[in-house]
DNA sequence: GCGGAACGGAATGTTTTGTTCCGCTACCTA
DNA sequence: TAGGTAGCGGAACAAAACATTCCGTTCCGC
């Protein structure tokens, strides 16, 4: 029998294997959050290792690339559930957009829809993470303190405009999208109605949808 | 000697090869909109014409991207010039932010930007285009419709941040950009600042600048 | 001590794309 | 009216990028 001691978290092909395991996923995360069409080889630098450490795991970089997905939509959902768990409700907000901007959950996601087949789970979990967002949101605006006129289908619109930033270091994209979602936000709250009412109508679910269509 | 009659309007080789400068400047600008790493042969079909009267007048794809971005300068330049002699500050800080992004004058230059070599006419239209943002923000600071702690080099971000949407048609494109571009705005108003002050520092000019550096 | 898991990286085949080239049309000028 | 040629369409070409495969090597695990 296999037995896991000590050597295994030490060292030993196995240990180290699993070791590259994270090592690969945490590499594809950053270089496709940076580049979404970032090549594969690219990847398995980031990671340290050659390319065939990485095609030992993912048969294809459309694997590759639905496995982040979905390791993106589990982050979705456990930020807006932690979100959820804030008692006053504007904090919950803003905690759950600050998260989502933070991790780059958008790239994670979107940017990488169309690229991929999504399985039944991608659809699970895109489902649910909808339905978080909504009751974060609605939440918010029925204490009062999100302006009306605002949908849930506006929330990936604003993250698509914070996750367009890209200047600098990971530090200052970090800080930049901070201070460009304060006013985002400021925009957001009942005051801001004084200046007019939102113009136009936000996207359907359909036309969010049709990005996951495959494109290649 | 060449007197161009009724017939250099209507037909004749010349002429048409007048209307085909036009259409494949027009098709350039629409086809690098939508995508600013399409490939040369999408803006001949795009202009009906075939790939060798494209490059008849353009030596090369960067020289075109080059000319391109000279176009949405000049573009910035006269919005700019024009929300200027709007007497009303703030109307004129609202018709110039609309202006630029309806226009898509960000996707025109920023996003060409690092593709080519920039000329000093580059060089100098930037500076105006910077100095005449300069002034169409500072005079509606002062006049009490924008709130402080708001810098000039916030307003690319912002450009940048609104020509991340992409869903759906050009008419819907700019109905949503219009729509987020009010959210915007309304954050930036002065009772938005009742809600917290803008965290994080604006990005310097080098830090903006550096986007103009070849990268390929 | 040996079988094979794990790996690095070169090699391969394909696709994409910028640019050139060739033959053709039809305007212009003499 | 006839040759010269500007302007053009699109095939042809060469180079680059890239996903994927393959082969030789190492060294863990039994």
């Amino acid at each position: 029998m296999t037995d896991p001691g000590e050597r295994t978290v030490l060292d030993g092909r196995r240990a180290q294997a699993a070791r590259n395991d994270d090592a690969i996923l945490a590499a594809a995360r950053t270089v496709f959050i940076a580049e979404p069409h970032a090549p594969v080889g690219d990847v398995a630098r980031a990671a340290g290792v050659g390319i065939s450490a990485l095609y030992r795991r993912y048969p294809s970089k459309e694997a590759l690339l639905a496995t982040l997905c979905l390791d993106g939509l589990r982050r979705f959902v456990a930020i807006a559930r932690r979100a959820c768990e804030v008692t006053d409700p504007w904090e919950g907000f803003v905690e759950f957009m600050r998260g989502i901007v933070d991790a780059d959950v958008h790239s994670l996601t979107v940017h990488l829809a169309g690229r991929f087949t999504p399985t039944p789970e991608h659809r699970g979990l895109a489902v649910e993470a909808g339905a978080l967002a909504d009751r974060v949101l609605h939440r918010a605006q029925q204490s009062g303190a999100v302006r009306g006129g605002l949908g849930s289908t506006d929330l990936p619109m604003i993250y698509e405009q914070l996750a367009a930033i890209r200047l600098g270091d990971t530090g200052q994209i970090r800080e930049l999208r901070r201070r460009y979602l304060d006013v985002h936000l400021a925009g957001l709250r009942p005051g801001a109605a004084s200046y007019g009412p939102l113009t136009g109508t936000a996207p359907t679910p359909a036309d969010l949808g049709a990005r996951w269509t495959r494109t290649a």
